[in-house]
RNA sequence: GGGCUCGUAGUCUAGCUCGGUUAUGACGUCGCCCUUACACGGCGAAGAUCCGGUGUUCAAAUCACCGCGGGCCCA
């Protein structure tokens, strides 16, 4: 018979093809039924070029979840969404005009990150399409959709009427080149060279100099105490004695508090308002009263006195030069320290007094703790990195932001009381620019308002993602019977916050968590395991990888390569090699597509023997599937296909499976048990690389897609793996010898088969046409 | 400084729960071979102080303790 199958080798370019015969057939196309599996799918962000290799890679295990749950008898629901707002567009957006946000008019400035998303936004959209996502592409939002911020406004709206946002002015994480605040999830540290100077102090009754070393001179007008160790005995006589400040000449008191270390500087340290996280934690603790140094505008406040309007950086510079000519310094060491900088502009971030909006955190987080108890990871280890940030957290959640290119908050002021008006949910408000919807102040009756002029915290829009999919409050049907959705799937850095701001948000607003499960994935590194960065150089363009080797070899490559939850590391080599494995299981099927497709015929020993290691794999790979660990299935079908399946059973199957010297129905046992492993492999590997397997399942066994089918079920056949090695062993030593004897494989040879593998006697003989001594 | 977590050939990884095999497989490297499914193949080779130390034991990659190193988080 004819091979159906000629071509050597699996080409990639045949994704394509497939890909429009599944939109096509709608194949993927969601439709409300009772057995929904709901993907809380991430929507990514669009930040820049290239899309990140490490990213593909991660919603290419995303859709393998989606597929092995439809494999298993589920509705999947597997929206696809981009997210759209924060910050990373306008600077991007900034530095690609070369204009600065604030300089602009915000109406044209937001239309030019609308502008930037959209490019950026069909790239993502065009790789996630080419890597075979299964989602639910036609319905696909964004998260700046007028839709989606409505959406988010009412959930803000709803939890405004439940009392559990608030104003408050508090110390603040500042970004003043960002221009706005930033919550303790978006700080980074790093260790940046600085001085660290030790200033005179002198005691007010005795004039004793008392040395205070700082990293922050600059902040001595903000200082309102000083502390020491109470175990340090250099201090002991001089608690609660007033001292002179240098250059201000203010008086301050000698207090001890335990956070003071005895070994740093002179072991005395000045608080100020604020040098860093310790100092807000003692204004607070001693009630102190602040005072502001440092203003929005990231510049020294008239306090400053002489050195109003510096910025931080060169005020420090000018005040050591001062004190050094006013012989106020004892000595200047080079220190590296630990940094608290902005994500996103990488610039030190200031601790400065501002009003924002809060919500309510810090009372819901034992039943966070229990909601996450609920809730199963994958892996378990991850959950720990919640966990222990719910332990953290100690101040509620600052939602508000001064920026442009965000969700707007929906509240107007009254011009005389100051009154806030919040509307009611049901439409899209821009309060920057829109009227406000009531004629007159309910306080005082007053009918000027003036228009929020803040964006919600980024997080405010992508934390209702579960509720946006399944439609909460929308429609009542689609959510009863999607939410709590299945699962959960992101990646390992932003547990602390989409994870957790999901779980509050969802809990907040429906009383249930979002998802009975969460899959975290790690980062994807370079070859050397170094960071990927645009500036570094080492970041790898997921698009012409995909492009080149195929999406089936990239979604193998990162299933057998990627260990769940642990980072990755990511090399075009590796990926390439990968496609070695698809070639050979294209070779195996074009070998059999020679063979008609039987449905059963006798079955030999050693037929039953590779069946038997077929149900240990079918069980092998249920388990990781199970799991969503795709290394276990992909390496598991690698190995049975290649060293199992291929190298011994083929070898041992082909002489009978052409007949030669045997009956038809001991040939018919070959066919049919060659096609039962070779279309049970399909079927496990759908999965995993979706285009190959359809492709080879729609030449050789069926009309209608693979996808369609369900995962195999084990069979529970005598076990026979012991003879696997012992089969292995015997073959490779008449391999060898023909080899040493320089005969070809096709030549007779004098060999006896052991008596251990008499079973399958008659198949080895034919194999190595072997004569009896 | 604290917490979590990891540490097996150049790379990924199995084995570790429950101690005993020449430490598994793959990628890569090197050598030989175009044998009719496959040179994107076959056969073979080299490559590992199983992070280090101490202890328990007849026996430790595996158990215990102490270190060291990486990553993440928190201070």
């Amino acid at each position: 018979m004819e091979p159906k199958i000629s071509e050597k080798a699996w080409d990639p370019k045949l994704e394509n093809a497939i890909l429009k015969k599944w939109e096509e057939e709608k194949l993927y196309d969601f439709e409300l039924l009772d057995n929904n599996y709901t993907i809380d799918t991430p929507p990514p962000y669009p930040s820049g070029r290239p899309w990140h290799i490490g990213a593909a890679s991660h919603y290419a295990q995303i859709d393998m979840i989606a597929r092995t749950a439809r494999m298993s008898g589920k509705n999947v629901y597997f929206p696809i969404g981009i997210d759209r707002n924060g910050l990373p567009v306008e600077l991007y957006t900034e530095k690609k005009h070369g204009i600065r946000m604030r300089e602009t008019e915000r109406g044209e400035f937001l239309d030019l990150c609308k502008s930037a998303l959209d490019d950026l936004e069909a790239e993502m959209i065009q790789i996630m399409k080419s890597l075979g996502l299964s989602g639910d592409f036609k319905n696909y939002y964004r998260t700046d959709s007028e839709d989606y911020r409505k959406f988010t406004q009412e959930t803000f709206i709803d939890l405004w009427k439940k009392g559990v946002i608030y104003l408050a002015t508090r110390p603040n994480n500042y970004d003043w080149v960002s221009g706005t605040t930033i919550a303790d999830a978006e700080i980074v540290y790093e260790e940046i060279p600085t001085k660290l100077v030790y200033m005179k102090f002198i005691t007010k009754e005795t004039k004793k100099e008392i040395i205070i070393a700082s990293t922050r001179p600059e902040l001595l007008c903000a200082c309102k105490t000083v502390i020491v160790n109470p175990n340090d005995e250099r201090y002991s006589d001089l608690i609660g004695k007033e001292l002179i400040v240098p250059l201000t000449n203010n008086e301050v008191k000698i207090i001890p508090h335990h956070s003071a270390k005895i070994e740093f500087g002179s072991g005395a340290v000045m608080v100020c308002s604020y040098g860093d996280q310790n100092d807000v934690a003692l204004f607070r603790e001693l009630q102190l009263d602040e005072v502001i140094a440092i203003g929005l505008d990231g510049r020294m406040t008239e306090v400053a006195g002489e050195y109003q309007g510096l910025k931080p950086k060169q005020a420090r510079t000018k005040i050591i030069e001062d004190l050094e000519n006013a012989n106020l310094v004892e000595k200047i060491e080079d220190i590296s320290h630990r940094t608290p900088l902005s994500e996103r502009s990488r610039i030190p971030i200031e601790i400065v007094p501002m009003e924002e909006y809060y919500l309510k955190q810090k009372d819901s987080l034992e039943k966070m703790k229990k909601l996450g108890e609920e809730i199963d990871f994958y892996p378990n280890m991850h959950k720990q990195i919640l966990m222990n940030w719910l332990d953290s957290i100690s101040i509620d959640w600052p939602i508000s932001r001064r920026r442009f290119y965000g969700t707007e908050i929906p509240i107007w002021y009254c011009n005389k009381c100051s009154e806030p008006f919040v509307p009611e949910p049901g439409k899209y408000y821009r309060p920057w620019k829109d009227k406000c919807p009531v004629e007159k102040c309910q306080k005082c009756g007053n009918t000027e308002f003036t228009g929020e002029e803040r964006t919600f915290d980024t997080w405010m829009d992508s934390s209702v993602s579960p509720l946006f999919v399944t439609k909460f409050n929308r429609d009542e049907e689609f959510f009863k019977k999607t939410y709590p959705t299945a699962i959960r799937p992101q990646a390992k850095d932003i547990v602390r916050t989409w994870l957790y701001y999901t779980l509050l948000r969802c809990e907040k607003l429906t009383g249930k968590k979002p998802w009975s499960e969460a899959w975290i994935m790690g980062y994807g590194l370079d070859e050397k395991g170094m960071k990927m960065s645009k500036s570094k150089g080492n970041a790898i363009d997921p698009l012409p990888v995909i492009e080149k080797s195929g999406a089936d070899t990239f979604r193998f490559w990162s299933a057998s390569e990627i260990n769940q939850g642990y980072d990755f590391r990511c090399s075009e080599q590796k990926i390439e090699s990968t496609r070695k494995f698809l070639s050979k299981l294209w070779n195996v099927s074009r070998f059999l597509s020679s063979f008609p497709v039987i449905k059963s015929g006798k079955l030999s020993e050693s037929d039953k023997w590779i069946l038997s290691e077929l149900d240990k794999l079918i069980s092998v790979c249920k388990e990781g599937y199970s799991k969503y660990n795709f290394f276990i299935p992909s390496t598991a079908i690698r190995e049975f296909t290649w060293n199992i399946f291929a190298a011994q059973y083929i070898e041992i199957a082909k002489a009978r499976a052409y007949g030669i010297g045997f009956t038809d129905e001991e040939r018919d046992g070959a066919i049919f048990t060659l096609h039962k492993v070779l279309s049970t492999i399909l079927k496990l590997l759908a999965p995993i690389t979706p285009f190959i397997t359809e492709h080879l399942w729609q030449t050789l066994y069926s009309q209608d897609s693979i996808h369609k089918e369900n995962l195999p079920d084990i069979e529970n056949v005598t076990d026979m793996s012991k003879m696997t090695q012992l089969l292995a062993e015997f073959n490779s030593k008449v391999w060898n010898e023909k080899k040493q004897k320089e005969l070809s494989l096709k030549d007779s040879i004098k060999m006896d088969v052991p008596e251990i593998l008499s079973q399958f006697k008659k198949d080895l003989i034919a194999m190595h046409n072997l004569e009896s001594n």
